[in-house]
RNA sequence: GCGGGUGUAGCUCAGCGGUUAGAGCGCCGGCCUGUCACGCCGGAGGCCGCGGGUUCAAAUCCCGUCAUCCGCGCCA
């Protein structure tokens, strides 16, 4: 079937086109029926525009219902002084229609997508289900938009800098080292099976190995891990590596990249958001002093503060039998959170216990003439509390040093191991920085943590484990604790945190075949078992491997801290719903019985 | 694997032991010549997620189950 094609896009008309003819293409995207006037409010990508239509002209004007796709033809005119709409880009001029047709009718929509502030709280698996109206909205539209100009930017500025786009296999072998695998069945020999990439991390290194040099991909990862809000099955990370590198070399890079990305699309797209600055570096180990975790949110202060020689012979039992036992006691201001309820406060402690703490211990910080003080300081602060009465003078001046503490604060205290109290207290210092509207959502806070320990002790495997993965190159200073104290061994290891969450990750990689053979000793993995699984990249490495080094930043995550959106489903054109089921696409599926039989498979 | 929230009209929600289950939006019909979230009048539309139980009586209480959302574990 023929249609009358667009001689221009809705979002474009204006004045100057006043007096053409023009044709639109597009969607009826709300109408307004007066009787004796009829308006449309055209969109196509690009826009809105009001179509005007004299009933008197069509017959049969009820066939233009709500989202049927349309090809209009008329003339462009001047609205008068008192029908202008201000709040509409085309808002000074409409359609005069002459002649339209329907090119494809519409059914009552499953959801109202021209009503953003309704489409706010409808049902995240409808909108899934029929996402290819939900993208029909302006707004997601525009997220697409953003995500393509992101990557196209990215792709631009890295061309620039002398590095080469190369596509790696989706289905591969499966290392089950980090995530697990999703597993595609090889039809010739039954037993065996394919994996999606988790990340094309071997890939990368042997294209370093390849002497490729510099190479990038936007890359599809796949990991069969149980659903987040910031988590799907399939995700896409700007995937990175170079030669001849160190981990300066990647840090500039990366700076350079991002800074220009996102302050470019932060002008191209007029997104609410500061320049980014220079990046913030962080070492892991002050990350985690200061603020309990290795993404802190540094849009706030507020660091964590150790109060552990200032109680440890307090009168309180639960602070001295903590310190007793090796314990610490680290806690948080929490500004303004003196005027806090009883019940409040349990609250906080109720948040948190959800996260580990065995309890929270408050004291509250006022001015030393407030009444049920039990102690003022010599600079003239007063503190109270129901555990106040274990403390004596001296241990309130040191608490009150250590902590910084001012007028308003109510101070939280969590007794415990030092990793087991900080994974509450940066939970906690985040809730506060909410609380308190400390975490600006006009900012965008970049940093790099630094220095990430090579290895983590595995109490339930009794065994080191990885922190990034098994080619992460050791600090050379530190192999000298490979023997005696491999938890001292720092990595060439980095990430890029913003506004508290994980953005990227890397390191510069072992490209030397004996460190390497150190290393899988290290973590338990035996020569033997390290070959089978990893022997193309030990054979590799052994042809005059490069000192490489890469980085793979989330797209998803980029988009998301652009738009605000909590969620990694609105920064994603075809999302799955919590459990990895896709209700569009009714996917996974069953497979007929040929299929089974032609992969050699069957339920046990 | 675990915890919490939500399932009532096409959508968003109210109703939380007691007449015939309601509202707003949407949809259908009528009226309306300057609307732009048009307005006014009328109407249709419900296995109250599913299964079981308690009760004279269940959307409402209990148990189970399924779906979904958020989180914990997990995610090198």
């Amino acid at each position: 079937m023929s249609f009358i094609q667009r001689t221009h896009d809705c979002g474009e008309i204006h004045a100057a086109h006043a007096g053409q003819t023009i044709t639109l293409n597009g969607w009826a995207h709300r109408i307004r029926d007066l009787g004796g006037l009829f308006f449309v409010d055209m969109r196509d990508r690009t826009g809105l525009v009001q179509l005007f239509i004299d009933p008197a002209t069509f017959s049969n004007l009820q066939e233009i219902r709500h989202e049927a796709c349309l090809s209009v033809t008329g003339e462009v005119r001047m609205r008068s002084e008192v029908t202008r709409n201000p709040k509409m880009p085309t808002g000074d001029v409409e359609v005069f229609v002459t002649s339209y047709s329907v090119l494809s009718p519409a059914k009552t929509l499953p959801f109202p997508l021209s009503d953003e502030e309704q489409m706010a709280n409808v049902n995240e698996e409808l909108r899934v289900k029929h996402r290819y109206l939900d993208l029909r909205r302006p707004s997601m539209y525009r997220k697409l938009a953003l995500r393509a100009r992101a990557i196209s930017k990215i792709r631009t500025y890295l061309e620039e800098e002398g590095f080469l786009e190369v596509e790696t296999p989706i289905i591969t072998k499966s290392t089950p080292e980090g995530a697990r695998d999703y597993l595609v069945p090889y039809r010739l020999e039954p037993s065996k099976f394919y994996a999606l990439p988790q990340s094309p991390q071997q890939y990368k290194q042997l294209l370093m190995v390849a002497g490729i040099e510099r190479y990038f991909q936007i890359a599809r990862c796949f990991r069969d891990e149980s659903q987040r809000a910031d988590r799907q099955p399939e995700f896409t990370q700007l995937d990175l590596e170079m030669s001849f590198v160190t981990q300066e070399d990647v840090l500039d890079l990366i700076e350079g990249m991002t800074r220009t990305v996102v302050n470019e699309l932060i002008q191209e797209f007029g997104l609410a958001k500061e320049r980014v600055e220079p990046f913030v570096r962080l070492t892991y180990d002050e990350a985690v002093l200061l603020y309990g975790c290795d993404k802190p949110d540094l849009r706030f202060g507020l660091p964590l503060f150790d109060a552990t020689t200032a109680v440890e012979n307090s009168g309180f039992g639960v602070f001295r039998s903590t310190v007793e036992a090796g314990g610490m006691i680290r806690g948080v201001r929490y500004p303004g959170g003196a005027n806090l309820s009883r019940k409040e406060v349990g609250v906080l402690e109720e948040f948190a216990k959800e996260f580990g703490a065995k309890g929270l211990a408050t004291l509250a910080v006022v001015d030393g003439s407030a009444e049920e003080v039990v102690y003022t300081s010599k600079s003239g602060l007063g503190v109270k509390g129901s555990i106040a009465k274990f403390f004596s003078p001296e241990e309130f001046e040191a608490i009150l040093a250590v902590s910084s503490a001012e007028a308003g604060d109510l101070l939280c205290f969590i007794a415990d191991g030092y990793a087991a109290g900080n994974n509450v207290l940066y939970r906690l210092r985040n809730e506060i920085g909410s609380r308190c509207g400390l975490r600006d959502p006009r900012v965008l806070k970049f940093c790099w943590v630094l220095d990430f320990p090579l290895v983590e002790w595995n109490e339930d495997e009794q065994r080191w484990d990885p922190t990034h993965h098994l080619f992460t190159s050791p600090k050379h200073e530190d192999l000298i604790y490979l023997d005696s104290d491999p938890g001292r061994i720092r990595a060439d290891c980095y990430d890029i945190v913003c506004n508290g969450t994980e953005w990227a990750s890397g390191s510069i990689r072992i490209h030397q075949p004996d460190v390497q053979a150190r290393i899988c000793e290290l973590i338990g993995l035996s020569a033997e078992v390290a070959q089978e699984r990893f022997g193309h990249m030990l054979e590799a490495f052994s042809y005059g491997a490069p000192p490489h080094g890469g980085i793979a930043p989330g797209i998803d995550r980029l988009i998301m801290l652009l738009t605000d959106d909590e969620n990694i489903r609105e920064v994603m054109a075809f999302p799955k719903v919590g459990n990895g089921y896709d209700p569009m696409m009714d996917a996974p599926s069953t497979i007929d019985a040929q299929q089974w039989a032609e992969m050699g498979l069957r339920l046990s």
